[in-house]
DNA sequence: TGTACATCAGTGAACGCGCGTTCACTGATGTAC
DNA sequence: TGTACATCAGTGAACGCGCGTTCACTGATGTAC
């Protein structure tokens, strides 16, 4: 049955916001569209009434993803803070509503077209915001120690996340926090 | 037809070596038992009179390529070294024989059980091998800044494959190269 | 403002394909004498 | 050492299932008068 525009609009929002946390817990191969539509509360039949394919919806997802990721960032106000909420165990924890590049890292070098360019830009800006963060230095430098700090807590999460002794996890989230909460590198 | 016993012995090792390299090449998901037996010049009906699942498989692989990884990396005597060969544009390039914590990352951290296990061991293991390479300050200091260098090399070497823009790639890898290839952090 | 019809968002069955897995079969290897 | 039979590694067809995608249909919304 039909719905009002206003409703179908809404509905389209939900299935982006429901595969964008979706994909990062379970992976782009790891959920179906049936899934997504479930979880969105339609069924899967209208998926091609809203989009031209599943990779399509996966470019549009990696989009939210980012923005989200960059809104919750854009709060916070040093590389301390940063580091603070990036390396927590509650990031570690929630994967569908944490930082898309450390939930589908690996699987994004694989991925082609339109997601690549919506990362790249994503990760771009990522390390303009670290660098804005720092104070000492060249601008150059800075650049530089912006994108240590972002590969370094990247890693770190991505390790952590795949180690299955919960020690060493807390081990290395608290190392890679000492390091690159503070302005050394 | 029969073959030799000799000859199915290598016959399964070069399936998991097919393995190991598809895997991380195309992702766990991306490759499947009709390609593996394939590469290894063999038709797919023979594959479960190795192994008794893909998953099966898939942990063996992961064993065999964490072990080559390491083989190549006891190979170099210093962390400058070890640097220089991780972020090498060639590393980024070739996936299929390179480490495979940077290669399938995030789709470890939603395996369970026994690959867990072997990459876990393999991770904790690698820290050790860092730790061993730097010369300044204690023990705990060390092991620290190891953490430090193997996150952030992992970090770096994910976000230049993830990344579409080449210049980009290479600067994250060079930014990487600069900071962890020297006993700084 | 009310009525009549056209539109179209969502439903659920169905299709086609690929993939993991099974199985009957083949024929060379391994073994018992 | 040679022969006869049992074993079993590998083959290729087949199965079952899930998944991406399509489609005829439904009934509420939107629109024309």
């Amino acid at each position: 049955m039909r719905v009002s525009r206003q409703e179908a609009a809404e509905n389209r929002e939900r299935i982006v916001e429901a595969a964008s946390r979706l994909f990062r817990d379970k992976g782009l191969d790891g959920v179906g569209v049936d899934a997504i539509m479930k979880e969105a509360g339609l069924t899967h039949g209208g998926f091609y009434g809203h989009f031209a394919s599943k990779d399509a919806l996966a470019a549009e997802a990696t989009q939210l993803a980012i923005e989200r990721s960059r809104a919750v960032q854009n709060r916070l106000t040093s590389l301390g803070e940063l580091a603070e909420s990036y390396l927590s165990p509650r990031h570690r924890a929630d994967r569908a509503n944490g930082c898309p590049v450390a939930a589908l890292g690996s699987d994004f070098a694989r991925r082609s077209g339109s997601e690549r360019k919506v990362l790249t830009a994503g990760i771009a800006r990522q390390i303009d915001r670290i660098a804005e963060l720092l104070k000492r230095g060249t601008a150059a430098g800075r650049r530089r120690r912006a994108i240590v700090a972002y590969a370094g807590m990247v890693g770190a999460l991505t390790l952590s996340r795949a180690v299955g002794d919960p020690a060493l996890a807390r081990e290395i989230l608290a190392a890679a926090k000492e390091t690159f909460g503070k302005e050394t590198a």
